[in-house]
DNA sequence: TAAGAAAATGCTAATATGCGCATATGCGCA
DNA sequence: TGCGCATATGCGCATATTAGCATTTTCTTA
């Protein structure tokens, strides 16, 4: 696992609001992550590219869609990243004590 | 807190290196940490200078020296994730010398 | 087949990042 | 005051990252 790797692809704010969605376990496609994150199909293209190169999601294509999920093998030690990343961004609005 | 900043910040893998130094609690000079890091003075100051302007660690003016420290002031979610870096990474190991 | 939706990619330009070198600055001490 | 050590910074350069636009690829459906 390449951490440096996996930070970078956190470290802007579309591939990490990508990743908030992506992080509630359910699939999501290009065109919805473009939508809701308000940005261009191939911008949302290349920066979704980043996180699976960095390993952080799984792509799989369902007709003419591509729907990318979290990838569930991480390392248990990466997983911890993300989920603290989440937690501090407020992904799902809850703050721990 | 700027998560993106933060991230970006701990994405490079001297800075990765000097904020492991740091994280024992301790205080480190510049020079402690280029010897450590193996790498020239003042590539290790700009770094230094990213790992400040992230909020990650403090500077203070000791004779010639300037120690870093880990910031103690910040936030519980962002020391969560700095944490789990220091995990992720093996942190905790020690290094042959 | 042809049309059309969704996603990826080639190209180019703009911007950011990281580095080394030289020099400046801050500080203690003789 | 002048010297030397530790650190910061200005500068130029090379490389990486990002974005937009147009085009291509992949797949479904008529």
């Amino acid at each position: 696992m390449d951490i440096p790797r996996i930070l970078a692809a956190m470290a802007e704010p579309t591939r990490l609001g990508a990743l908030q969605a992506i992080w509630d376990g359910g699939e999501h496609c290009v065109c919805e992550l473009m939508d809701r994150l308000n940005t261009s199909q191939s911008r949302m293209s290349r920066h979704m590219k980043v996180l699976r190169d960095a390993g952080l999601v799984l792509d799989r294509r369902d007709a003419q869609w591509v729907r990318y999920r979290r990838n569930p093998d991480l390392p248990r030690s990466v997983e911890r990243i993300v989920d603290a990343v989440m937690v501090a961004t407020g992904a799902n609005k809850r703050v721990a004590a």
